[in-house]
DNA sequence: TTATTTAATCGTAATATTGCAATATATAAA
DNA sequence: TTTATATATTGCAATATTACGATTAAATAA
């Protein structure tokens, strides 16, 4: 099929695994990284820095932007982008609380 | 293309993206936490846990078996999946410092 | 106004993922 | 041995993702 039956799995599944795909790729691993390390944020120079194409960096933002994680904001004719803290900090729980779970685990393997 | 550009990218951010595929899968997440839920090693019962057709279960044990997060041993016809305990904590490690990279962040946007 | 700059969108090709029916494999039971 | 049970593998259809050239949109500069 290639489409994933949202339908078996709870809504905090499904959520989870969301925002872990907007994770689960080097260029936006790499992006989230650039913005974290510069203290101003970065624009454009994504597209020099990681060396991908525009179109291929414009979207990967936008999905990085559709799971929360970051946020953009206008600026002349560049566009500023930045950690949305706040979603930053929900994720951040949430994939926690996941690795948290503690299994009562006997190593029975 | 479809094809991550690898190459462009750190071995580490390949590394901590290729994890979080393996976990960016609701299926995947369910099934984890099946695993973790209950006291013994899950064997054969994810597929009536889950909805998903048996191919559908294995293939997805075996991606998770790929990326080092369980292991499995035969126990008679059935199989014994459980937790990679290190693997796991290592995991959880990566993705923690990745969190956890300060952003100095004067909340530009 | 007309460039120029910057980023988003469109369209499309190449590849990957998801899901399952059919089949294969492997162990245990009869 | 034959049969039953449990899981893996194969092959394939439907859909998603990744990447980028071409184009568009929007703001600034000349």
């Amino acid at each position: 099929m290639g489409l994933a039956k949202t339908e078996l799995f709870t809504t905090e599944q499904n959520k989870l695994a969301s925002l872990l795909k907007a994770l689960a790729h080097p260029a936006r691993i790499a992006i989230l990284q650039h913005i974290i390390q510069s203290n101003t944020c970065i624009c454009g120079d994504l597209v020099t820095e990681i060396g991908l194409a525009q179109p291929t960096i414009s979207q990967h933002l936008k999905e990085l932007k559709n799971s929360g994680l970051i946020k953009g904001t206008i600026e002349g004719t560049s566009v500023c982008y930045c950690i949305d803290e706040q979603n930053w900090n929900i994720a951040r729980e949430l994939i926690n609380s996941f690795f948290n779970q503690n299994s009562n685990s006997a190593d029975c393997c």
